[in-house]
DNA sequence: CGTTTTTGACCCGCGC
DNA sequence: GCGCGGGTCAAAAACG
């Protein structure tokens, strides 16, 4: 509630320099405090879908663990031969009461990055090719927190180019960055973690081990549950990744010219400033077919406007931030050159 | 400039 | 002791 307010005074300030009696102001404001709203349903439903997300992994792990202890009894012991030394060593047995994780994770075979989105920050610190998979072994520790003990291994999986294996050991030092925003909401902070801590485990728990018991049965039941975890990681990076972006701007010296647009991402809104442009260039030659501009032409309109600005959520802070022109500018470079490839 | 990645050297336990 | 498979260090390079 408070961080509301706070929110959208800090953003406006810099930008409604005057009068409250413009009706253009009132709307920014009102929508400033409608995607302020937006925005805290968001990050509640995200800090839920990823304490769910974690909660489902950890049983996940557990149960991906007991297959392999069920499958490794005949002949497969590939898994023994590979996985385990120093630190990491430990009989199977052990396993799962150390601090040891292994996670299965569907991933885009053309991907060559082996990055696993989990919401920490990782350090590498090594790589080794191994005795019988093609593909390498990635050394990551917890860079988040300073003194954070927590290490993970990441190999893509010898027999499906798609999934990535995570092995990790440890406890982490501190929280999570969904946690970190979570707290940073404040006053829901409390609901939400006991609401979680105290019903949904059970639940979740109940429910992990009646789909288990179901999906046993399946052969594929690793890539399943992988794609699953995948799914889960895909819609948290979404919300995660795109930072709504706000563009004000004032095309002449008339103040009521004023106007707003809002993008999902910033590559959208430097899309969207494209659009623009495009559409002044086909109002100014109705007659010309196709148009074609370079990116002094989108200099010249950008620097043209009488005003331009852009405000940027930046979700560690749960704020706006506000950017001028040049960052505009050169915000557009990178976007077009990305485009260009 | 601070941070992360790269990469060969190094180290360590284990089987021989 | 030696070699092999794995894990880590650290210096240099790359990144942003
Ligand atoms: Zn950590």
């Amino acid at each position: 509630m408070v961080a509301t307010s706070v929110t959208i005074d800090l953003n406006l300030n810099p930008l409604s320099t005057t009068d409250h009696d413009n009706p253009v102001d009132d709307d920014i404001v009102l929508d400033l405090n409608k995607k302020s709203k937006e925005n805290k349903k968001l990050k509640e439903l995200l800090t839920f879908v990823w304490d769910n997300y974690n909660s489902l992994q950890t049983d996940v792990k557990k149960l991906l663990q007991e297959k392999e202890e069920l499958e490794s009894s005949p002949k497969k012991r590939k898994f023994d031969d590979t996985v385990q030394q120093s630190s990491w060593k430990m009989p199977k047995e052990d396993l799962r009461s150390s601090g040891i994780k292994r996670v299965y994770v569907k991933i885009d075979p053309s991907d060559k990055s082996l990055v696993v989105k989990d919401g920490y920050q990782w350090r590498k610190y090594g790589q080794k090719v191994t005795r019988d998979n093609p593909s390498p072994r990635a050394y990551y520790r917890c860079s988040f927190a300073p003194g954070c003990p927590v290490k993970k291994k990441v190999q893509r999986s010898v027999e499906d180019d798609g999934v990535v294996i995570a092995t990790y050991e440890g406890e982490h030092n501190h929280r999570s960055t969904m946690q970190e925003a979570a707290y940073a909401l404040g006053d829901d902070h409390e609901v939400s973690t006991n609401r979680r801590s105290n019903n949904s485990p059970k639940l979740d728990e109940v429910l992990v081990e009646q789909m288990a018991k179901y999906l046993c049965k399946d052969p594929s039941f690793t890539s399943e549950l992988a794609a699953a975890i995948f799914a889960k990681i895909s819609e948290v990076d979404f919300l995660k990744s795109n930072k709504h972006t706000i563009i004000l701007m004032q095309p002449s010296q008339n103040r009521a010219s004023r106007t707003f647009m809002d993008y999902e991402s910033i590559s959208q809104a430097m899309d969207g400033i494209c659009a623009l442009y495009e559409r002044k260039l086909k109002d100014l030659n109705p007659a010309m077919r196709n148009i074609t501009y370079d990116i002094q032409d989108l200099y010249n309109f950008i620097d043209g406007l009488a005003d331009l600005s852009a405000l940027v959520y930046d979700h560690s802070i749960q704020a706006y931030l506000p950017n001028d022109r040049e960052w505009i500018r050169s915000r557009m470079f990178h976007h077009l050159k990305k485009l260009a490839h």
